[in-house]
DNA sequence: ATATAAATGAAAAAGCTTCTCATTTACACC
DNA sequence: GGTGTAAATGAGAAGCTTTTTCATTTATAT
């Protein structure tokens, strides 16, 4: 019930945020942009404009629901959080989205920001290549 | 000599591009946008339009003499290539950006992309968080 | 010297995201 | 169940960085 979700997070029940968590959760896309969530949305037939749709997960990131990835040149996308982190694999030719876990990674980032007098808050990790099935299709 | 640079590059030499070379070498910033270019072209009584630093920015690029980094949200950041591999420790109160290197993260992300079936062409890393210096100020 | 392909400047356009503001809605309280 | 109020929404405008367009200028090969 995420009714629930949303007002824990301090955020009235609307229909707008119902049905973008709706999509979020039922979407054969796990990473969708804003704009993959409002033509889901229309396709659906729910008319939420776009600008809502923003404000919706820009508030969802906040509430700790959705984490937004920041994508090389561009624009945002959002992923349902699931209490795991994750970096990510990008193929530049289709745009697939995997995620992997690295231990040994994590543990080093945390000794280099040490080394280095950081307090670490946060860290983004890509790595740009071709998928296992562009290289076929090429 | 940078115009042989420019020349190898495939690059007439011109007076923006000579300038914009010269504005990397000397500027205080190790890492500049394209309006900070911009701005330290003005202030040297150069007129250069704002597309052109862009569009040389990007030909630089490409030519390998500089290289572009995304920072997270928004506008990339111009570094001039001193042929050195390197990831980013970015500070998130007074946007220092510091640099390091580190094998063993580099190894695992080209493990970690051979696992996944994908032909690494390039990687990102930031680390994000608060440096030495605004530890103290806080 | 000159022809020509490339480079430039200025302004417009593009692409994503946020803001504004008038209108609507959820929800606490009576 | 009403109803007041703060929050949310929609639509369009605006913001920001970056790219494109196109007429003009310039570098360079010959």
């Amino acid at each position: 019930m995420e009714s629930q979700d949303l007002r824990k997070a301090g955020l009235k029940v609307t229909l707008p945020r119902l049905k973008v968590l709706e999509i979020l959760e039922t979407s054969d896309l796990r990473h969708m942009s804003a704009e993959d969530v409002y033509k889901a949305l229309l396709e659906m037939g729910e008319e939420i404009g776009l600008a809502t749709v923003y404000r919706v997960l820009t508030q969802f990131e906040g509430a700790g629901l959705v984490s937004r990835l920041s994508i090389d040149g561009g624009h945002a996308v959002f992923e349902l959080e699931d209490g795991s982190h994750h970096d990510h694999l990008l193929c530049v030719r289709c745009n697939r989205i995997e995620e992997f876990i690295d231990d040994v990674i994590e543990q080093r980032q945390r000794a280099i920001a040490a080394e280095k007098g950081f307090e670490m808050t946060d860290h983004s990790l890509y790595i740009y290549g071709i998928c296992r099935h562009c290289q076929k299709t090429k």
